[in-house]
DNA sequence: CAGTTTCTGTTAGTCACTAACATCACGGTA
DNA sequence: TACCGTGATGTTAGTGACTAACAGAAACTG
């Protein structure tokens, strides 16, 4: 709503962009993603292997997708000091799957549906699923510095601690959503997780944190 | 002590393989990951590059440690049921790193010093990294059914997360050893992360789990 | 000592990814 | 409209991880 100038040549480069992306998800969904070089994908979409590179750095960015950080990190900034590491940090990520599953992220169940097939790529495919959980690692510093700053380094520690448990927890329950083909509501199936590890004090009572 | 016959054929092989897997870790230590080349690793242990891939299936492997997973799924199989899920696991993780730092997994301090330089390595590369957290899928697993087979899927969703938050925990309290340069205990770090992150009531008051 | 197994080296090849240079269309400008 | 700078793309050549296939040498077996 903001910006108005898409000119030709930015309009180009997403369209490029994103038809390179939706061909590989679908050659990996329909042969598997060590079986497709990237040189296939960029028959598919009609381009030069070297424009797949310029577009995304390497092949496994052409599945991963780029986990909601700032909208995460505000929320849990946002969240009560008094509270609990894990209520703080499971009510971001209960709050922000809510927000990216609910109103489809502003876009239609087209989207939704890419969506689970890069999870289910991403579930099954071993180099897929390690890189995914490392770049949770961006998103770990992210959400402890939204913490704040601890000067007590043991409690950084603890908050360091408190947060990975959180997403790893948060991973089951993508992993999971990605098995019942999204029929579960993700904010749910993240809530029982959390419930299940750290306890029913780990969640909001109504949902409002 | 069971097994008496190390053939000279085994002899030979062991030390190879020890070989490589020393000068790797050198290497990489020196220069970086990603500067050094296998081939130069093979060149530095006195064998071809071919030699190394069948000792290692990958260049990962080369500073992956394997984890002790059936020492870890027996004692979560030892476990009381009626404990909470993560004090299951999490006592199994505490008794685990004591039983491996504590007497030195059966070698001397050169071991430890070995095992730190690849936690560092696994800790500042990011392809290390990443591997290394989707390899403890393979010891999620195995803790699962350690746990034992619950009928009802909703609690196998349960286990799941808990166990995955656990060893999120573990993985946090090597990174932070690794750091301490292994002056911290191990399990003392891995119990203060599960009290940070699952209460006090994760762990057994006098760690006799 | 003969025969089999196992380890190893060599070669050639695939594939992910990079660097360097040429090309061509878009974009603003005179 | 004609012109040129900029950015997107293609091409080529190269590095390095990894595999398959074959051949030779060493070690176990009898």
């Amino acid at each position: 709503m903001s910006e108005r100038k898409p000119t030709l040549r930015e309009r180009q480069r997403t369209e490029t962009r994103r038809a390179i992306q939706t061909h590989a998800v679908r050659l990996f969904t329909g042969h598997g993603y060590d079986a497709v070089p990237v040189a296939d994908i960029a028959a598919a979409a009609g381009v030069s292997a070297m424009t797949v590179y310029r577009h995304f750095p390497t092949k496994e960015d052409l599945v991963l997708l780029d986990q909601p950080t700032l909208l995460i990190a505000e929320r849990v900034a946002a969240s009560s000091p008094t509270h609990p590491l894990v209520r703080r940090v499971g009510g971001a990520l209960v709050a922000a799957a809510t927000a990216l599953t609910g109103d489809d992220g502003g876009e239609g169940a087209a989207n939704k549906r890419f969506l689970l097939d890069c999870l289910r790529l991403m579930v099954s495919t071993p180099a897929l699923r390690a890189r995914h959980l490392d770049s949770q690692y961006a998103l770990q510093q992210a959400i402890i510095e939204a913490l704040g700053h601890p000067t007590d380094p043991e409690a950084a520690f603890g908050a360091r601690a408190a947060t990975s448990a959180c997403l790893a927890v948060m991973h089951t329950a993508l992993t999971r959503w990605a098995d019942d083909d999204g029929r579960t509501s993700l904010p749910d199936l993240i809530e029982r997780g959390l419930v299940a590890s750290f306890g029913q004090d780990a969640v909001a009572a109504d949902r409002s944190d």
